[in-house]
DNA sequence: ATTAGCACTCCTCTTAGTTGAGTGCTAACA
DNA sequence: TGTTAGCACTCAACTAAGAGGAGTGCTAAT
């Protein structure tokens, strides 16, 4: 258990961290004015810190960094929760000023007004397509042997593919076909088209459309990889203002991450509630050991749900992009909401 | 006019230099197997061609760089087009193998297959959507208040759009407004539509449709920003491979350009046909200082085009990159094409 | 228990010296 | 007259040595 003198410390110290990206030495912490002992006491303290293991020296010397247990122990009992300023939080209301109607739009601008106010880079992930529901499904024919199928979602949003039509397709076959499948897929959704199809819609196709067989087959397939939720980027070349992102290959290691949909996907914890907080190692990605990503989810509508995260250095000021998170997660969810009860 | 073996030499500089990225020497040249003269023979000659401007030193006993003069002369008269090996052909073959019937995923894998084959960044362009022509205008009604416009164009693509619905819209009304709209609209291309409906379907429509101010006033501005073609990226960190490029700013500067669609469109020249390149400062772009741009135009169908633009630095691969791109359009053409004629 | 004092460490910056690649010029050569 | 060998000179890049300074740990005094 830490000494009450000991977290006051340490807090000075993180803090200082945080700030300057300097390794801090116990003159600088007596110079605050909540500190009121000598560098020596610091001093002292600060070595029983180091053994504790929540300090670091970078070499004999110098003065003490933070370490991942360090930061730990700070984001997890020191983040005392302080508001963010008027000036911030006019800026977040800003997203929500000009009527948009679209979610696509509000999360685009959202993404940039985060990397703004923190930056450092923010990833939004839009609501999960997958759990739609289908609204209505229509085709499109463009010539004798392609058309476009299209599914409206109960959310407005739209997904479309183009595939090739069987020779002599008539138009009364279309209809019928489009029929049929309006309805057994209203309701159904994203994810369970595929399911859906195989199950029970094969066989009604096949009894009352000729030679469906081949269009049937290209329908599965392009409901097989349906699209996933949708990735928005704000302030990616951030980073570059971070002391600790001089090194050309973290940087570029961190932006090859951020080209992977499936490595993107994984840093977020949609099971969790509330704020998460990884710091460096926590990380399964070995490319974000000096990092730390703050994620939290917003909800879109009744069952939708969106998430965001924030990645910077694991000095990173855990403070502001908390505050600045919550105020974002509560903003979103309620406009999005608001917006279907319209 | 320069002598052949003042053109012998300033082509065994450039190739030199752009194969090793150092400054070449009067040594290194000698070496080289084409050359049959001795070191002090080509130093002055490099004496020549420095005060004629298609050399530079880096410091007074450097060897020799070439300059953006140099390198224009390079491609201009020093390109002796040479083809590409088969290994490269195969790759570039195996974005057509897998029978994707969609353009975009296509233009996707043709990203990445330039950046890797040519170790650059490439950007390529979509079909100008503006372009197409509208093949089928749709509303799906999503609850009383809002529904999603959508329109096929006749080439498989699709726009859609979000709007409001003024309160006490009749399914009858949105029936009618569809109809009135295809009759219309289908056949118009989209950067015609904003101007059609102002010009002939508005008042058509206030005289069939009660309410319909709002609405159409809704649509208007919905069709009013429309969609630019598509920007599709490959190898985005690929010039962290340079040596030029070992600057955070140059990268930093590079990478923000790319994130602004505006900044991107500017570095394509649509109207000019070939191959086009253009090397350090002759880009617009004060960022492209040290880049050279090799852009060209591959057709969609009939009428519509797509781009293709290679970036890299001055000390560019020229040949080889204008090598891929001249099979790369060939393909993408001819690919395109023959899928709208199945 | 706290703190002033001090020796010690080691990073960082500066200076000086060395090395080597490459040039330009001159004079010899074919 | 064009080509080339030879040589003095330049300058970036590397190495070594020394000075300065921020910061520590320990000891002894308060």
């Amino acid at each position: 258990m830490l000494t009450n003198r000991q977290l006051q410390i340490l807090q000075a110290i993180v803090d200082d961290f945080i700030m300057f990206a300097q390794p801090v030495g116990s003159r600088q912490i007596s110079k605050k004015k909540e500190i009121t002992f000598s560098p020596a006491t610091i001093r002292n303290e600060m070595a029983d810190l180091e053994e504790l293991g929540f300090l670091e020296k970078t070499h004999t010397s110098s003065g003490r960094v933070p370490s991942e247990k360090g930061y730990r122990f700070y984001v997890d009992h020191l983040l005392n929760p302080q508001g963010i300023n008027s000036r911030d939080i006019q800026q977040i209301q800003s997203i929500f000023n000009d009527r948009l109607v679209e979610v696509e739009h509000i999360i685009r601008k959202s993404a940039n007004i985060l990397s703004e106010l923190t930056s450092y880079t923010s990833i939004l992930l839009g609501p999960d397509v997958q759990r739609h529901r289908v609204k209505r499904f229509s085709i499109v024919p463009l010539s004798s042997d392609s058309a476009v199928a299209i599914i409206v979602t109960d959310n407005g949003h739209v997904e479309n593919r183009m595939f090739s039509l069987p020779p002599n397709f008539t138009a009364s076959d279309l209809e019928k076909m489009v029929n049929i499948l309006n309805e057994r897929l209203v309701g159904v959704s994203l994810e369970d088209i595929h399911k859906k199809l195989e199950a029970e819609v094969l066989t009604v196709l096949q009894q009352h459309v000729r030679s469906a067989d081949d269009f049937i087959h290209g329908l599965v397939t392009a409901t097989m990889h349906n699209s996933e939720s949708k990735i928005f980027y704000g302030g990616k070349t951030n980073m570059f203002n971070q002391p600790e992102f001089h090194d050309l290959n973290k940087v570029r290691m961190i932006l090859d991450l951020m080209e992977t949909t499936s490595q993107v996907q994984s840093l977020f914890h949609p099971n969790e509630s509330g704020i998460q907080i990884r710091i460096g190692s926590e990380n399964k990605q070995l490319e974000m050991e000096n990092c730390s990503v703050i994620t939290t989810t917003y909800s879109i509508g009744e069952d939708q749900q969106g998430a965001i995260a924030i990645i910077g250095p694991t000095r990173m000021d855990y403070k502001r992009v908390v505050a600045l998170l919550d105020v974002m997660r509560m903003d979103l969810s309620q406009a999005f909401t608001k917006n279907r009860s319209d």
